[in-house]
DNA sequence: AGAGTCATGTCAGTAACTGACATGACTCTA
DNA sequence: TAGAGTCATGTCAGTTACTGACATGACTCT
């Protein structure tokens, strides 16, 4: 018989998400969302480095699927390589998964630490598309504005996807939205 | 002779300042600041609700800034209305603000908390001025992606100006910064 | 002169986070 | 197969951010 279960990391989000829904964020401690994983504070802190952190596993695979789509691109034009990154990001998003980013956005939104986390993660993805975009030789300048007006994009997209009432899957809410960008600045 | 010395908030925020670029923030304790403006660590608490707040005085004023270039405009299209709240909060940098701009940057950059806090205030800023876009008849969805590009297009002339090669005012790089946005996605 | 106001101090408590060290099942090797 | 590591976890003590409750004493108003 093993000494430990296996995927402490996995329960202890799991856990986390469970209790701050539940409870809300603040009124849970992190020894409590420990105890529910069956580990203790201390081995939670080994596994994320802050409590906010707890809800943001996965990033790093999220942030590779911009990447992935601007290098499977060919074009050399910004927003070309911007409408890619965000087209192959979309995959993240299958409906399947979209009860459980509800609930995720509800508690996301009730905190402002999280919202400040949520904000930050936002602002390295957008760092990661600018150099992504750098590297094929667009200015640095013009690279910056189209990565952030591409993750202005996504959160739109992403908001709208999460509304109760919203149907459409993803990737048709995110290409409507980067249209609506491009009449917005191109009826100048 | 009065009990207590008058300007207890101000004092707070130089000393915080100068201890920040001093020793960093998070070797600064917030008892430090406290005795350096010679009150108590209570006292801090009770005018800022945290410790990276105190980085963020001003913050009311400047976003008002803003919020007066688009009341004073008469156009109706977005991408103007934002081009007049970036001209008059301008103002905000003229050139003798440029040396403690720069140490208050080396301060915030060097810290993740303060980072997500300085994201946190820009979208709170994109926030206020898409209500106002609202407001002049614009539909939600133009006006936030408006918005958010005139914050980052404030952003990036910031980043700029307070370059140390850097020596054009604020309101130059700025509006060239906006010309760039604008060749940039009506180029498409 | 006495009552009230208000900025600040004092003190005790909670919870996030960290460093140092202990434990015990598992693996590898001589 | 014994003994030596390895490694995920536990235990414990400490620091610091932040909060609530109550005390103080100069100033103001009547």
């Amino acid at each position: 018989m093993a000494r430990w279960q296996s995927g402490a990391r996995e329960r202890l989000a799991a856990s986390a998400l469970e209790l701050f829904s539940a409870q809300g964020f603040e009124r849970t401690t992190v020894a409590e969302i420990a105890a529910a994983a069956g580990l203790t504070e201390r081995t939670f802190f080994r596994y994320y480095a802050d409590k906010p952190e707890v809800l943001f596993a996965g990033q790093d695979e999220f942030e590779g699927l911009f990447l992935a789509g601007i290098e499977a691109s060919t074009s050399t034009r910004p927003m070309d390589l911007v409408a890619a990154a965000l087209d192959h990001a979309a995959t993240f998003f299958p409906d399947e998964r979209r009860a459980w980013s509800r609930s995720r956005r509800d508690v996301v939104t009730g905190n402002v630490a999280l919202h400040e986390r949520e904000l930050h993660k936002m602002s390295a993805l957008a760092d990661a598309l600018t150099s992504a975009l750098v590297a094929r030789d667009i200015n640095p300048i013009a690279a910056a504005l189209a990565a952030e007006a591409g993750v202005s994009v996504f959160r739109r997209a992403f908001a709208a996807w999460v509304n109760d009432k919203e149907t459409r899957p993803f990737d048709d809410i995110q290409r409507d939205v980067l249209q609506q960008l491009q009449v917005l600045l191109s009826s100048n």
